[in-house]
DNA sequence: TGAATATATGAATAACTGTTCATATATTCA
DNA sequence: TGAATATATGAACAGTTATTCATATATTCA
């Protein structure tokens, strides 16, 4: 697709593709909430704990042996993840087993790796 | 130095799981590099900026004001997409020229965009 | 050449984030 | 009951980050 190279002089604020770009874009609330949900996976703790889980579901403490983190540390980020709906949670006795929410996050993590190996 | 392996009952039924989850999951280096690239999604300033270029290629200029945002802010924020291959640039003059790099940017948004919006 | 323009970048700062530590809550079972 | 266990959470600290400001670099053109 091409386009009429527009040159940067003074005044381009109102030309009509700025115009266009500024309506099409998405609400400054969605533009948020999706540099948060992206903010889930940019921590690699957060993403080790995707990958276990993607295995199977797991309790807090076995995430944290698998991870040889603190339980505390992994508590605090099982939070993150569950505010953002990436994972879900079921509780059984003492223990609470936390599994991946939805196919998104597979298909986001592999796209991620694909990007990362090319 | 090892940390100590924490019991939970649960353990007890998955030591062997929990073997296997640290043999399989991607190195260490992998996963910080995996991070970093979700990082560049975290923050709304960036994936404006990706969002302009999904339409077209355009001019740091453009962008700025498109954005609303100084020459400067968009400058920094350019260097770290380009550093994580989302950006790639070409100069024209005085111009640069920056458009998206590859097609796992779309499909990450994409993908992200959904979950936002379930 | 020098003025004008487009972009890049270093330093400073305010805001944010991940982990640790201490402790709270919840559940089981003797 | 109370002890033991599993998880959650508030506060603090160290490290990171986005923007601004000032300025540098690069290019065009008169």
């Amino acid at each position: 697709m091409e386009r009429e190279i527009e040159r940067c002089e003074a005044n381009h604020e109102h030309t009509k593709f700025v115009e266009q770009i500024r309506q099409t874009m998405p609400s400054e609330e969605r533009l948020y909430d999706l540099a948060e949900l992206f903010q889930v996976f940019s921590d690699s703790t957060r993403i080790k704990i995707l990958f276990v889980l993607f295995r199977s579901e797991m309790c807090v403490c076995d995430i944290a042996n698998s991870l040889n983190m603190t339980q505390s540390a992994i508590s605090h980020q099982l939070r993150h993840l569950k505010q953002m709906r990436l994972v879900k949670n079921r509780k059984e006795g003492k223990t609470v087993f936390y599994s991946l929410a939805d196919d998104h996050i597979v298909t986001i993590l592999g796209q991620g790796m694909e990007h990362i190996l090319e």
